[in-house]
DNA sequence: TACGATTCGGAGGGACACCCCGTTTACGCA
DNA sequence: TGCGTAAACGGGGTGTCCCTCCGAATCGTA
């Protein structure tokens, strides 16, 4: 069922061979610039880079967040790989926490892939919910899990992780060393998604 | 000693009549601007319902940063104070609960203040972060109190609640009833900081 | 009142997102 | 293989935005 997702994927795909070509040399290109200069990176420059009009890549990707999560959908799809994985481990309650972290770990090293994220479930756009989409279902099965084993909370939700998560992430991403920042306020939320555990504080001083 | 912050206060005050006279259009064209289209209004259109010249506007505000502080100073000091009543209560670590909601009411209604008070304290720009360091340091005896009371684990830095708090109101500034979410994830949080207490969960299932 | 320093704001430069529309290209079919 | 048509292309134009220059206007003071 979740095929239906990857059948109506991100955008809609070009026919002719000139324009998938042209598709693939954006999304190429859009990478690199996002890599460079974070997901506001001018969209004019992208099409330069690629070697093709403006119009060419406004025909593709309407809005910018179409072509963000065109360049994204690879690593979503990573991150639901890993999902599957540690959800097939030993520890559920671990495994939440691990794949958390991974979200996290890809979020920072990805700039823009959280505010892309969190926007593209909320705006009309139905395409725009499809990363989004799928995030949530890998999540949730961790989650499932997760509580089964009585390792959260029962009224936790996913999306509620995924939404910290993602303000972490975008909180620490201007920081200097937003990477220690981030871990530390992980750390301190995931200890409030534990029932009634004490703090396993690592080193409380 | 904190009156030093307030000598060298937000924006250069201007010396003649005209330009105080002009400066404070400005900022009340900025709030009403601001309040309507959020943190990212356009600097001309606030130019043009000040009713001054965009070189006006520049001269007094060199980047949009000094201007979003210049119109939240007062609801940062409001909030200065309003650390100071809850320090003067009888329950330490309800008080910097209560000052924490408070710090995310405000900029849950005030769109753009969270990323405002965030960049503030990260760019070279000493200035700018007058408004960040006139709340880490009101919050900081707050979680001192805490503390003491012990209410609060002993590694946790006000900066990272506030930063908790900040990431929390950005993502979720842009949902429809971001409130709501909000309040969920503050409370998920706060859990997080008690030291071994079991969670408190209003209405679990 | 008259002078000098300060402040003002219109005009303009550079960058950007986005669109119009004449031209070119690839595909399907005879 | 050759051709007609629909699809795709991209240069150039428009409107917006941020920001700066510099001559004109204004204020405070002697």
């Amino acid at each position: 069922m979740p095929d239906d997702h990857r059948a109506a994927a991100v955008p809609p795909r070009p026919r002719r061979a000139d324009a998938r070509r042209n598709y693939d040399r954006i999304v190429a290109a859009a990478t690199s610039a996002i890599a460079e200069h974070g997901a506001e990176a001018s969209l004019e420059e992208i099409a330069r880079r690629a070697g093709v009009g403006s119009a060419t890549l406004h025909r593709h990707f309407p809005s910018r967040q179409r072509l963000l999560e065109a360049v994204f959908h690879g690593k979503v799809e990573a991150l639901c790989a890993t999902a599957r994985d540690l959800a097939a481990g030993p520890d559920p309650g671990e495994a939440l926490v691990a794949w958390l972290r991974a979200v996290a770990a890809h979020v920072v090293t990805n700039r823009g892939l959280a505010t892309s994220l969190l926007h593209g479930a909320q705006d009309g756009d139905a395409v725009g919910a499809s990363c989004h989409a799928m995030i949530v279902n890998a999540g949730q099965e961790l989650l499932d899990g997760a509580r089964r084993a009585g390792a959260v909370r029962d009224d936790v939700a996913i999306v509620d992780l995924l939404t910290l998560v993602n303000a972490i992430c975008l909180a620490t991403e201007h920081d200097p060393d937003g990477a220690a920042e981030a871990e530390r306020l992980l750390d301190l939320v995931l200890a409030g998604v534990r029932p009634g555990l004490p703090s396993r504080t690592p080193a409380a001083k």
